[in-house]
DNA sequence: TGGACTTGTCAAAGCGGTTTGGAAAGAGAA
DNA sequence: TTCTCTTTCCAAACCGCTTTGACAAGTCCA
């Protein structure tokens, strides 16, 4: 059924029905009832394509998720983020448009959904340290919200993440004040604007001590359970072993707990750990009531949401000034920290 | 710039360039070539909507991710699944749109998919038994593909599955081999398809040899670490505790690890662990040499990628018959199973 | 040389909506 | 009564592409 027959049916023209449907006040209170009502009745929806062909407005979203030509990691955070930003797309009536790109060809994807319009805004995943993307969708006038952000800090542009710098630096003062002086970092690629901040924010609170970061306690790399675990393994075998780690990610920190059962170490009491969890909805730090992980907490989930409207924000009100959004993270205490052993 | 503008520029009509670029014959192959050169060159791309309007064909796939309401567990082998496909799509040159819909509210989308022709065809995730999806996508003549199946072997549709039966029944043979005749079996919900037939697999193995199984050791629910660490645990602890556990998910079996650790167990040794591997990106089942845990293992990201080719080979050519692979699991030996105890 | 076939190109009619620029009808004012 | 506004609806022009049917030019064969 279309819009014409549709409107034949109501002894309507197409263009009174369109815009009773469309929420325009140029037709009658009864007349836009009449319309509403039949068009559920008939099961009748305007075509999609053929409302954004001619009005403009692509009504969807993109999501561009790069992925590493090599090994292929999907940020396993993505589909809990996406399915944050999918419940305010489809209360919103957007649709979703996901692209998987290898590394580096993103450019194309973007102006391809600048030049045909195809989306009306997009979603930036995992901002890279002097990401091309941003400058790149800044010159093409696509409106678009970063999920995490540049180093620099007032760039003009939509973000939202979290306090990393604080959120490291909190918890390393927690282990500082547990008595832990040899404390690891396990943390992401440092290409990686949060990897980064989380780095400053230990290395500030550790130097605010008087504590010397040591760089053989310090790694960086792909957030997996596998690097972790020998990050872990090779530290805690070394000739001067950490007391505690603080970990950029849980899939990381279940590594290091693999590495000091091994060794026959106790987490909270032998060796203490402090992770950053993002609330994935499969993999949980342990029950609710009694984290497994002490750890720094924000919901990934919610940024999707929060993203999603604010790019739907300036989507509908082109010429918002930038949104940019700073969370807190919560410290909850699990069963990982305790004293440091001779402390 | 449009096909007008970009086809007034080569001094060409709009239908032979379109010809030109669509790969019709009717165009003299150096036409063609200055053509494609041209749009090269000057950056020009028709535009996505305004052909999938004309041409009756959207050129993008849907994904319907069904979330369940209350505790939103977002499947995370769907973002593995997904970028196969996603492969697939880009090299073909189609869309992605994702849906993520509250349980039950998935007939609406379909619904509207189907007639707004929006996508050409869907995947359907997680099927369940009795899923009302399938007939509902038959009736509505929408292509589709399912990830795994349903009961009942022969129904005519596509689906890419793997032998979830001979997998478990292998995994079992393995245990039971090794002299373990109290084996858990930690599962998926049993509404979904898979987990019934792994139950089976299971099952069947364990009546082939005359061992019997016990109901206490059974578990099945959301396969997150938590449950596999409270069930394990539990039954560890019982009365007359499992000596091996065969798992439905890596990240269940980590979970049973964690329990084996708090225990005292030592896992290839005290207790014995095979576990189902989706082969995901970001959980690696250990180095690639040396699996951590003793596994029945299958790409699902390889997954992705047939279930993609399928559907669009269905899409351009309707009235093919149904696809439906069915492929065997790996079983690698792991780290995590020996000998029982007693044996 | 002329008719039948190809081949390469084009004009124009959609695809299914939105939106602009009226027009008809009714209300109010002069 | 006539004129000017509103209000409510409509006809028609797009949006940018695909595709049908027609046509000119070229090829082949009788």
């Amino acid at each position: 059924m279309n819009l014409k027959e549709f409107a034949g049916l109501l002894g309507l023209s197409p263009t009174t029905v369109s815009r009773a449907l469309g929420g325009y006040p140029e037709v009658r209170e009864e007349t836009r009832r009449r319309v509403t009502e039949a068009a559920k009745r008939h099961g009748y929806r305007p075509n999609r394509r053929a409302a954004a062909l001619a009005s403009g407005r692509a009504m969807a979203i993109g999501h561009v998720i790069p992925t590493a030509l090599n090994q292929e990691v999907v940020n396993p955070v993505f589909a809990d983020f996406i399915s944050g930003a999918g419940e305010v797309y489809s209360s919103e009536n957007y649709d979703l448009t996901l692209s998987i790109v290898t590394d580096g060809s993103e450019d194309r994807v973007y102006r391809q959904m600048a030049q045909t319009r195809s989306v009306d805004g997009v979603i930036v995943h995992g901002p890279r340290i002097g990401d091309q993307r941003i400058p790149l969708l800044q010159e093409l006038g696509l409106p678009f919200v970063v999920h995490g952000r540049l180093p620099g800090e007032h760039a003009p542009f939509n973000f939202v993440d979290i306090d990393n710098i604080r959120a490291f630096h909190k918890a390393t003062d927690l282990l500082l004040d547990l008595g832990h002086r040899r404390i690891a970092l396990l943390n992401g690629n440092l290409d990686m604007d949060f990897a980064c901040r989380r780095r400053d924010g230990f290395a500030s609170a550790m130097s605010g001590r008087g504590v010397s970061v040591d760089p053989d306690l310090l790694f960086a790399g792909d957030m997996s359970e596998t690097n972790g675990h020998g990050a872990a393994r090779r530290m805690l075998e070394g000739p001067n072993p950490p007391t505690a780690f603080l970990v950029s990610s849980l899939t990381m920190a279940i590594g290091v707990r693999r590495a000091t059962h091994e060794l026959g170490l106790r987490l909270g009491q032998d060796v203490s750990l402090v992770t950053h969890d993002d609330v994935l909805s499969y993999l949980a730090n342990g029950p609710q009531d009694a984290p497994l992980f002490t750890a720094t907490r924000s919901s990934v989930r919610a940024a999707g949401r929060r993203c999603a409207e604010i790019l739907i924000e300036q989507i509908t009100r082109p010429g918002l000034a930038p949104i940019q959004d700073i969370w807190e993270c919560e410290l909850v205490i699990g069963a990982s920290t305790g004293p440091a052993p001779n402390a």
